[in-house]
DNA sequence: AGCGATACTTACCAAAAGGAGAGTGAAGAC
DNA sequence: GTCTTCACTCTCCTTTTGGTAAGTATCGCT
């Protein structure tokens, strides 16, 4: 088992130095692994993961302003998702009118360093996305 | 991903100390950054780009089922979606029958590169979350 | 003549996502 | 006594997503 997980452990360094996806040869942690990239990979919860990072701790209508054009039941939901999966810890202080601070626990942390790379990439290649629409539009209508 | 990380941090060091919030600090890119990663950030465009980094050049049928569970339609649309967003070349050989070749542009390259972080990612912490989801739902029925 | 192969497209339908707006509850300010 | 605040929750409604199944076109094979 410690072995294993040791071979395991190496096989991922491996993968990361390469540069390469994971191989699914289990079935069963494959479906897993879609399962959690499917939810996680989602607008709702990838933005609430930057604001919060951004931000650090945060309040229910401040995270929600921060975020923009979140009605208040998505927010709900994706925060509460978010908390069902072990990525934000939500605290309620039992005051009136009501606080509740939410903010990522080390396990949502380590998931917004993993999809730092895919802003960055959105970032720096917004231009080259641009323009290959255009091209293909040119090249729909031609 | 520690130097992008790295980098991210700079950026987001350098919004805060310009007291410009991530919403007014250029809305039309931000509103482009987070277009592009909503689109992105999809189940099935994500499958894509996992086959096809994993298996190089494919032909339609065959990256449906490496991908597995996905209708013909989605995987026209995912597929299309992402030759006009420039991430997939899509090469037709007018033979009979007929012949469709998908493969990764640089930029789908890049972009695959980036979204290792998370495959890796979700693979690492699955057990974490497993956990997670379980003590949440102790908590809730408590 | 009929079948199979391939990469779709189209029509139809069910389910889910998601927005708008109203309601809730209890304390403190006016 | 009414208004405000906050973090929801609930209902109603529209839009989007996505599956199923059938159709299409053409060639070679039998």
């Amino acid at each position: 088992m410690a072995v294993a997980t040791q071979k395991r452990r190496a096989l991922l360094r491996n993968r990361v130095q390469r540069r390469e996806p994971p191989e699914h040869d289990d079935p069963e942690l494959e479906a897993l692994v879609r399962e959690i990239i499917g939810r996680v990979a989602d607008k709702w919860t990838m933005l609430v993961l930057e604001a919060l990072t951004e931000h650090g701790r945060l309040r229910f209508t401040r995270l929600g302003k921060l975020i923009g054009g979140v009605s208040q039941k998505m927010l709900t939901k994706t925060v509460r998702q978010m908390e069902a999966d072990g990525l934000v810890s939500r605290t309620v202080f039992p005051v009136i009118p009501p606080r509740v601070e939410y903010e990522l626990t080390a396990l949502g942390n380590s998931l917004g360093e993993s999809f730092c790379g895919v802003w960055i990439w959105a970032e720096k290649h917004r231009e080259a996305i641009m323009q290959a629409r255009k091209n293909f539009q040119t090249r729909a209508a031609g």
